[in-house]
DNA sequence: CTGAACGTACGG
DNA sequence: CCGTACGTTCAG
């Protein structure tokens, strides 16, 4: 039925070289099986900026090195180039990468999408030294990277990235996991934390970059790294797409999203 | 608006 | 009890 399928790579090396646990496992038993009806070629359009995204994409990674300060100081810390930091500018910047790789890859397609794992595309990083799985997720990256879609050609399908990264099992595994009532605590009691979806290309990563700024400051930030946060969490509760995702399933439980972004919503003007 | 810091929910 | 990470608040 689906087509190929291939995204968060067939073999990926569980290295989660992270601090501590990470959940390699994407919360969710149907989730591990998941099936993205796209491969990597399907994100692959043109493969003409590759050239010139390398240009930008070379920030040295010594000098990032060597420019980390030594983090004493409590707040704002202009260390390297925030544009790495920044998750547009990370995205860009690996996506960029990706990119030039893509197109390698697109012109020449090897085996079916299975990974490959034909080439040198494997774990070496370089540039940032950040990336460390990306490989795999090659492809369903750009769907994130609103820059890059333009720079690669690439398209949205009705403006739903979702279906990039998240077949409608996906969806069904977000709605019917990571929003459970019980998870949720809909009944307006305390503020309950939502659960990563599992599903998207973030959850999906498996390692953190070490480089972000969420990596480098976890102990004082208390956040998961950039590249793995997931797509969902991003979204705040009730928004316009988190809506749409909802109503394409029929077991969602929109009433307790809507309630949960009711009091989530509310942030200050 | 974005990112950093903090409080604290959550799971092992 | 401890570590991780989500949600909120604050500063730039």
């Amino acid at each position: 039925m689906s087509t190929a399928v291939d995204i968060a790579g067939p073999s990926s090396p569980d290295r989660a070289h992270s601090s501590a646990k990470i959940p390699n496992e994407p919360l969710r038993p149907s989730l591990k099986r998941s099936n993205h009806p796209y491969g990597l070629s399907h994100y692959i359009s043109t493969p003409s900026p590759a050239a010139d995204v390398k240009g930008l994409i070379q920030p040295s990674p010594a000098q990032q090195r060597a420019a980390q300060p030594a983090h004493a100081k409590p707040r704002r810390a202009p260390s390297w180039p925030d544009m790495w930091e920044s998750p547009s500018g990370l995205h860009l910047a690996h996506a960029a990468e990706l990119l030039m790789r893509a197109g390698l890859l697109a012109l020449t397609p090897a085996g079916d999408g299975e990974g490959g794992g034909s080439g040198p595309e494997e774990e070496e990083e370089d540039s940032t030294g950040c990336g460390t799985d990306f490989q795999p997720f090659l492809g369903a990256w750009f769907p994130f990277s609103p820059t890059l879609f333009p720079l690669a050609g690439f398209q949205m399908g009705g403006g739903h990235w979702r279906s990039a990264a998240m077949g409608a099992e996906g969806i069904e595994g977000l709605v019917a996991e990571g929003y459970s009532p019980g998870s949720l605590g809909g009944s307006g009691g305390g503020r309950r934390k939502r659960k990563r979806c599992g599903e998207c290309v973030p959850c999906r990563r498996q390692t953190n970059c070490e480089q972000c700024s969420s990596c480098r400051n976890r102990k004082r930030g208390h956040q998961i790294c950039k590249y793995r946060k997931c797509e969902e969490l991003k979204r705040k509760p009730g928004g316009p797409g988190f809506e749409s995702r909802v109503h394409a399933h029929t077991n969602a439980p929109t009433r307790c999203l809507g309630e949960s972004g009711a009091s989530a919503g509310t942030h200050q003007t």
